[in-house]
Formats: C-alpha cells, structure tokens, sequence
RNA sequence: GCCAACGUAGCUCAGGGGUAGAGCACUUCCUUGGUAAGGAAGAGGUCAUGGGUUCAAUUCCCAUCGUUGGCUCCA
C-alpha cells in the first residue's frame, strides 16, 4: 500500500500502482471523466500513470492549467496524426501546447502547402481520430532504438531531438496509427476532445533562427464541449471589436498614409488631443519627481551612434545615414535620445551635491522596424518615448530606481491597467558577445535591479537575453485584445554609456567619478501605450482624457440657438463639449454619440430651454436627469477627481 | 527580411475575361422630432501600382507597394 496525500492535506492509502484516474473514481466517477492530468510531487502525469511510491497528488480538470495543457497537447498529437493522413510524407517537429491551443511544425512534403482552404479537411479528420476513442499510451524507448525508429522514417528532425536527450528518459506516446517523441502528458484517450478549430498557418524558422529552413506552423485549437468553442470564437469577435486599429479609424483617432509611408502614424486631432493631455499628465508627475525637460534635435552626427554602441548594434538595418554637401559628413535620424542627453550631462561639469540629475523629453526616434513587423501604433518606425535619463552616484541608484517603479506603479493604477507583467531582462550569459561592458558593472547593474523589485514586492518574471544591450532591464508588459503582450514601461540601469561618453562628476574627495545612468520611460512610446489604452478602454477613455466630453444634442433645430449659448457656458467651464446641430431625431444623434463613445450627452429641447437646464445621459448608462450647467460642471470635476485620486 | 492570405466608393463588404454593386457615411430636399438608425433624391471608384497573356483584364499570370496572422528582430 501506498500513501496518497490531496491538497486538503487528507491522506489516504491505495494499491501500490494505482493510478490517477483510479484515484479520482474513488472520490467520484464525474471526476475521473474529468481529470486530464495529475500532479505526482509536483510533476505532471498522465491520469493513467501507475504511482508506485507515497505521493502528494493534485487532479487537474479542465479549469486547471496543467489540465489544459495536457489536453492541448494531446490535440496537436491528433492533429499531427491528421497531418500525416492528408499529407503523405509530411515531417514533424515539435507541437507544443500554447496559451490558448497548441500548434505543430512541420515540414510540408515538396510541392504541398496547407492553405486556409484545407482547415475544414483537417479538422474533419481530427474529429473523425478522435471519435475512435484511441488510447494515449506510453512507451519507454532506448535511444538508440528511437533513433533507429527514426532513421528508418527518414525524419531528420526527430532524430535531431533525440540526439540531444539523454538515454533512458526517452518516452513515447502512440495513439491510433501515430507514434510520437514526447514527455507528455497525455489524455487517456482522444474521445474527451469533441470540438476543434484550425486557427492560423505561418511560417516558423526551425529552431527560431532565420538562418534555417522555415517550417510551416499550423495553429490549433479544441475544447471538451462544442459550446466552449462556440464561446471562445465570440470571445475572440468581442476582442476583434476593441482593437486599436479599428477604434483608431471610427473615433478618429490616427491614421497611416501609403504616400508618407508604412510604419509613420499620423495622428488626427482628437487623438493628439489625447496624447497631449497623457503627456501634460507625465510632465506634471515629473516635475513632482525633481525632472527636468531637455530638448534635442531630431538628427545627430553618426560619430555620436558610433560611441554609444548603437550604430555598431543596428546602424546596418536602420535608416541609412543622412549625407550633406560638406564631403565626409553624416548624420542619423536619430533611433535613441541617451546619447544626446549624455551631451548635454556633459556640457558642464558637475559635482556630486548636484546629483542625481534627471533630464526628461518626449524624445521623436526613427527605427527601421522590419516590414513583417509594423503592426497598427504598437510597432511603428516613427514613435515617440517619454524618455528620460537619470545620472546618479551609485549610492542613490536604489533610491532613484525605486521612485521611478513608483511612478510607473501609479500610471498604471490611474489608468486602471491592473492586468500586467513585471519582466526582469537580463543578459543571455551565452552570447556575450551582443552587450558591452565589463562582467563587473552587468552584475552591478542586474542585482541593483532584482533588489529593488523585490523590494517594491513586485511580482517579476526573470528573462535571459533580454537585456539591452548596454544594460539589464525592468519592463512593465500589458497584453492588446488579441492577446498579444507588449512592452510598456522600461526602466534601465546602465553603467556602459557613462564609460563610453566619459561621463564624470567630482566627489567629496575632490576625485573624478563616473555615474550611473538609468534610462527609463514609464509610457514605453506614446504610439504603444496609446494603441494599448483604446484595447483597454475600448475606447472609454477616463473623462480626464478623452478629446470629447460632453455633446450637446438639441431635440430640434429650433433649439440650436440655446445649445450654443450652453457651449459657450461650459467652455467657460474648462469642459471639452461639442453640439450636433444636425437635422436629425434625438434617437440618431444618441446612437451615435454613443458609437463615438462621448462620456455625456447634453440632450436640451423646449424643456431645457425655458428653465435652462440640460438633461444629461451618461455614455452605455442611460438618462441621469436635469441639471443646471453649473451642477453639471460639478459633476464632471467630481468624476475627474475621483478617476485621478492617488 | 521570411511563410501564408488579402488589397473593389470615406467605412464594412458582394461580384466577376466584355470598361462595376449594396449598406452605412457624404450632399440636397421633405420632415422639427424627447433618450440607440424618419423619408426621398443625388454625388462618389484608373477595382493598390507597374508589366505580361488576350480581340478585350478590375477579373488570369508576374513583379512592386501596402495590409493581416505568425516567425526572426525589437536600442
């Protein structure tokens, strides 16, 4: 016998060798249908899995994580099988389960490419697998029998993978009429999955590295229930509705022009109102914060890339140096404000009682992104960062560093952005060869970083490679409707520029000293956090910010004279109110005030007229009565105060 | 940059080898209305651009540009 523990910490005993699935028909048999895995010590098993030795378990269900992951996995199994029948000769790669699905590489037999034509094909055939209630079994191989296996298929990828596991730990799993390299875990078998969808198909580099053959990525994914697809795909139409670049045209918001070229936002008025009022925000923080603004042309001399490093890194995929008549001369549009503000520490000499020194700009950069990249105002060439760089002694980077999470932390609580990611990015230790500077001022840089999010209590996430290339990183990451995360905020520590531009200060023992810089933007750019606040707010902007905040809806023509005399009053008021003075019924100019998402509506006929009053209808909530405009104004400071309360 | 798909009116989209169509938006007229679409008429397109095939191309083929979903990249 052996003792099984449940996380309720109940321990119970069972035949040595029972497995999951036996375990949950002893509690209940809904619950040994709905088990997809099981956690043994903190593993992830198969349900069928025998437990030969006492153990903590955990029965993961569909809501589970681990539950999912296994189903999924399984999917891209059938799927793969699938693959194999439409398309003979078709290699295999890996086949992963994802967030929300799973995908496959593979390798499409010459001549064949799968098109979107082929989804239903595919998903028919899955279904038809799946129906046959074929087992996931597990088989333990040795190496050199699975390489064997392998070479005799002809399929040079899997035998790649099996080269670089070790002997004895090779397992795989076979359903139906398809065996496959894998860890799992697994379902027990293909029947619990009843609904499929092919998603997407792209094209994957083998390995991620460009230099490789490009595979083609076919994305999946299924559920236990038809109804749940059913649910997903409305969800992913919901999502569809808050994207930035179809808000961004409706409300007139930014728009892009072939002539000016792909990747360069031009932003319409009510949304530079919007940004403007964001950046009015930030500024006014900042000065709170002891910055100071600087400005900097938009160009710079190449020599001046050429020190920091960044012409080095990406002068080559960038915008080609700008040449004037004088011979010899170049310039770059520039992709970075640091070196210009390292220009301007240096333009006098400082001493240690002047630090820390905090220059701040809305700095306009240019980077050629690649044309696969650009994506609405989240990925662009022409963006603008509310950069800043701070020159400290490094017995204030701590503190320094600290402030500047404190003024990410409260953006984000006044935006409402409640969902994000707090990302550690530190260097790759294994190519060292993409930063500069010493070991020494990296491990500086990195533990100044660690100690202060943990000391703020943030919950990171620590990536390698993922580090600038002069520094480490703490980057604020927030997902877009379709799921996609993006880099927001950023802050750096960085010991490298200060070396390269000979940055000094004197200290107290009247020696020379270098400081440290940190780069930080708590926006990120203001195309992208722009772009990620409309998908936030689906385009309910908090009233402080929005470019409309009021209409004003006469009932007829006969009344236009009252609502223009209403504009003027709550201009004086500092409101931002327009009127629809348009030949139409009340229903329609509601309807679209509505669609144009404008906080209030001011709707003054006969009534409203003679006792001048307006009658005020909140956006998606309805009438909320008459009011004079000076309770209205009232009302609107109220809200505003409230939505910017720290 | 790479893989796949797409590009028809301001927007959303239909069509298809014989020089184009709907709804919304726009203009004019009628209507002057009370909380999510009043009615009528009109105007609007070199069917992304450039080549090729053809008696004839918006439609078929090629290239370029752009857009979309991924991959790689992201100072």
């Amino acid at each position: 016998m052996i003792k099984i523990t449940f996380p309720d910490k109940s321990i119970r005993e069972f035949q040595d060798g029972v497995t999951g699935q036996e375990i949950a028909q002893s509690l209940s048999s809904q619950l040994a249908r709905e088990a997809f895995s099981v956690s043994v010590n903190g593993d992830v098993w198969d349900v069928t899995r025998p437990i030969f030795s006492d153990a903590n378990i955990a029965i993961h269900k569909w809501e589970d994580k681990e539950a999912k992951e296994a189903f999924w996995h399984s999917s891209a199994h059938l799927m793969a099988e699938a693959l194999e029948v439409i398309y003979p000769g078709i290699k295999l790669w890996v086949g992963p389960a994802i967030e929300t699905g799973f995908y496959y590489d593979v390798d499409m037999p010459e001549g064949k490419v799968i098109s979107e034509n082929d989804f239903e094909t595919i998903e028919k055939k899955m279904l038809e697998i799946a129906r046959g209630k074929h087992a996931y079994i597990r088989t333990d191989m040795p190496k050199a029998e699975a390489l064997e296996y392998y070479t005799e298929k002809g399929d040079e990828y899997k035998m790649d993978l099996i080269s670089g596991l070790q002997d004895g730990t090779i397992t795989f799993y076979t359903q139906n009429n398809f065996t496959d390299l894998c860890r799992g875990p697994h379902l027990p078998d293909t029947s619990a999955i009843k609904a499929v969808k092919i998603m997407s198909i792209a094209g994957a580099y083998w390995k991620g590295d460009d230099k490789n053959k490009q595979l083609t990525r076919v994305y999946g994914i299924t559920f236990p229930k038809q109804s749940m697809l059913s649910d997903y795909l409305t969800l992913l139409e919901e999502a569809k509705k808050r994207d930035h670049r179809k808000l961004g045209r409706e409300l007139e918001l930014f728009t892009f022009s072939q002539k000016v070229g792909a990747g360069l936002p031009l932003w319409l008025p009510k949304g530079a109102m919007l940004r403007e009022r964001l950046e009015q925000f930030l500024k006014k923080l900042q000065t709170r914060y002891g910055y100071e603004p600087v400005i900097t042309p938009h160009i710079g001399q190449k020599e001046l890339y050429v020190t920091s490093g960044h012409f080095a890194k990406y002068g080559a995929d960038s915008f080609q140096p700008i040449n004037t008549p004088a011979e010899g001369e170049q310039f770059l549009l520039k992709p970075m404000n640091c070196p210009h503000h390292c220009e301007i520490y240096k333009s006098k000499p400082h001493s240690y009682r002047d630090l820390p020194i905090r220059y701040a700009e809305f700095g306009t950069v240019y980077r050629y992104e690649q044309s696969g990249e650009l994506h609405g105002l989240t990925r662009v060439r022409g963006f603008t960062q509310d950069d800043a760089h701070l020159f400290c002694r490094p017995d204030q980077l701590k503190e320094e560093f600290l402030k500047v999470i404190d003024i990410v932390l409260y953006i984000f609580k006044v935006l409402d952005f409640n969902d994000y990611t707090s990302q550690i990015s530190l260097r790759d230790p294994n190519t060292p060869d993409k930063y500069i500077g010493s070991d020494e001022n990296w491990a500086k840089a990195e533990s100044a970083i660690i100690e202060a999010a943990t000391e703020k209590g943030l919950k990171t996430v620590v990536k390698y490679g993922e580090a600038a290339f002069y520094g480490p990183k703490l980057d604020f990451m927030v997902k877009d409707a379709i799921g996609r995360s993006w880099q927001l905020g950023t802050i750096q520590v960085d010991y490298n520029l200060p070396e390269r531009f000979d940055l000094t200060y004197t200290g107290s023992d009247d020696q020379k000293h270098r400081p440290v810089m940190i780069h930080r933007a708590p926006f990120g750019s203001m195309e992208r956090f722009v772009a990620v606040l409309i998908e936030h707010t689906a385009g309910k902007f908090p009233l402080w910010l929005t470019p409309e905040q009021a209409i004003i809806l006469p009932i007829s023509e006969k009344f236009n004279e009252y609502a223009k005399k209403l504009l003027q009053l709550l201009k004086n008021y500092d409101i931002r109110a327009v009127i629809d003075e348009r030949n139409e019924k009340i229903g329609k100019k509601i309807r679209e005030s509505e669609l144009r998402r404008i906080p209030y509506m001011l709707i003054v006929g006969e009534n409203e007229a003679n006792d001048e009053t307006v009658s005020v209808r909140k956006q998606s909530e309805g009438d909320l009565g008459k009011m004079s405009p000076e309770e209205f104004s009232q009302h609107i400071k109220n809200q505003i105060e409230k939505e910017l309360q720290e």
